[in-house]
RNA sequence: GGACGGGUGGCAGAGUGGUCGAAUGCACCGGUCUUGAAAACCGGCGUGCCGCAAGGUACCGGGGGUUCGAAUCCCUCCCCGUCCGCCA
């Protein structure tokens, strides 16, 4: 959410960025609705205050007839104050829906526009492979070596569901001890969280739990959710507490599941592994002072450029343009892996992405840090970034290191954990 | 899952219907004393919102209720502890 006394003295500039994203918010009648809101609530605490004046009085009442007559006041008061009240509370209600709606501020340099807009910032350290042979994809490889069971996923949950077997299984392993040694390395505190959350938490966030338009699962008759990243609960970890100042920033880095219903989605750019409905991830979080959170950004992405540089696997770095962005991001920096298998001859595939959130998690979080000697606190701001997305990392593993042999060469960095260095072959 | 006991400021902990945003201690900040430090003493010290300010208002785990008035009584949810049951 925005600072909304920002929104008040800057409408103007609200309503553009609004429109920059593609977001339909009447900010002109927020504003409207939150200047009579004001109002309200000065009435309303006037009315209080008179009937806090009489409260007071009855306990010094001198009989009994003058303690009935400030009763009687009172009640007066209490009730003209209820009525202001709700007169509040129903313009407070339709204001709050349109200030929900919000998106987040947009950095400068973010290009305007859709998705075709979206700025190539760079490219990874490998470059494409030239094949002399015809390119499989990750499904085709993936049923030559036995590496998913795709059907058996189906069977037992669903289409969107399965089984990572043999060398896969042990890959996901060996990806999670990849990315956590090296985020540990670099002063992350590593966690594994929590694969379900409370409604409240996923809100903060900026997920939308059931509903005709959720993405999330939820668990019937209670107000858990199965998470759709670690971002949730990474930063859901922190939500109503106050920070010390030189404790920021703060890094932490942690494996969940993640659970995604993906209603609408279909087709050949979703097939196999793309785009599923259970995956693991390692996620990078931190929270940071608002004068630390651009710096972060950067590094976050740069450590994601080491990771899949690390798996000699090229990719490129998309500034994602403004109709592009979610809610609560900033600025976001996307990996895009070369896939070979993707498409007719190759495609680019998100792998990562890294989001500057800004203070508008922490704001919807109350997530605040306080300098000491100074008062007050302040909203922290908050990023995330994918470290690694085993389902999509294993795609592009799969499908840049096949060989013409038909054997899969595993990325060098994974060896000692998968074992071997290659899947299938002679060797 | 069942029974009981709890949840109060950074921490500890008093407060069971009004004079309570809340005693006291510790921590922290400023000062006196001291060559310096410690100790001692004096003063300050929660957060949000409205307001230039004075001040007002709200907040004692969350939500709702009773009452002129709720940290205090009632309902409900969440969390923590102890015991019992079950269980990787």
């Amino acid at each position: 959410m925005l600072d909304k006394r920002f929104i008040l003295e800057n409408s103007e500039l609200v309503q553009v960025n609004c429109t920059n994203r593609g977001v339909k918010a009447d900010v002109a009648r927020f504003v409207e609705l939150e200047n009579q809101s004001r109002q309200l609530q000065q009435d309303v605490e006037e009315l209080s205050r008179q009937a806090n004046v009489v409260s007071k009085s009855i306990g010094k009442a001198k009989d009994e007839a003058e303690r009935e007559q400030r009763k009687d006041e009172g009640r007066r008061l209490r009730e003209q104050k209820d009525a202001q009240q709700a007169e509040m509370d129903r313009i407070a209600a339709e204001a709050g829906a349109i200030y929900r709606s919000m998106p987040n501020l947009t950095h400068g340099d973010v290009p305007v526009g859709d998705e075709a807009c979206c700025v190539e910032l760079r490219r990874g350290k490998s470059q494409v492979r030239k094949f002399g042979f015809p390119v499989l994809d990750h499904v085709e490889l993936a049923q030559q070596h036995d590496l998913v069971d795709f059907e058996g996923g189906a069977r037992i949950a669903g289409n969107g569901f399965y089984f990572l077997k043999n060398e896969a299984a042990l890959l996901e392993l060996a990806l999670q001890q990849y990315a956590m040694q090296l985020l540990v390395g670099e002063g992350f505190t590593p966690m594994i969280t929590p694969d379900l959350a409370r409604g409240e938490i996923l809100q903060g966030i900026g997920f939308i739990p059931r509903g005709p338009e959720t993405q999330i699962y939820s668990i019937e008759n209670q107000d858990l959710n199965l998470v759709a990243t670690a971002e949730i609960t990474l930063g859901g970890l922190y939500s109503g507490q106050v920070i010390d100042a030189e404790q920021l920033p703060l890094k932490i880095c942690g494996i969940s599941h993640c659970f995604r219903t993906e209603a609408g989605a279909a087709g050949r750019a979703s097939r196999g592994l793309y785009r599923v409905h259970q995956f693991t991830k390692i996620e990078m979080f931190a929270f940071t002072l608002p004068d630390q959170s651009e710096d972060m950004h950067n590094y976050l992405c740069d450590l994601e450029c080491q990771l899949f540089d690390g798996l000699d696997i090229p990719y490129r770095v998309i500034d994602t343009a403004t109709g592009d962005l979610g809610g609560p991001a900033y600025r976001k920096f996307d990996l895009e892996a070369w896939m070979p298998g993707r498409g007719k001859s190759g495609e680019f595939g998100e792998v990562t992405s890294a989001s500057n959130c800004t203070d508008y998690q922490a704001r919807r979080l109350n997530i605040r840090y306080k300098v000491k000697g100074e008062k007050g606190t302040k909203f922290a701001h908050t990023l995330n970034g994918t470290a690694i997305a085993i389902s999509r990392a294993m795609i592009a593993i799969l499908e840049n290191g096949q060989q013409a042999d038909g054997s899969i060469v595993i990325p060098e960095a994974l060896q000692k954990w998968v074992g071997k260095e290659r899947i299938g072959g002679t060797a």
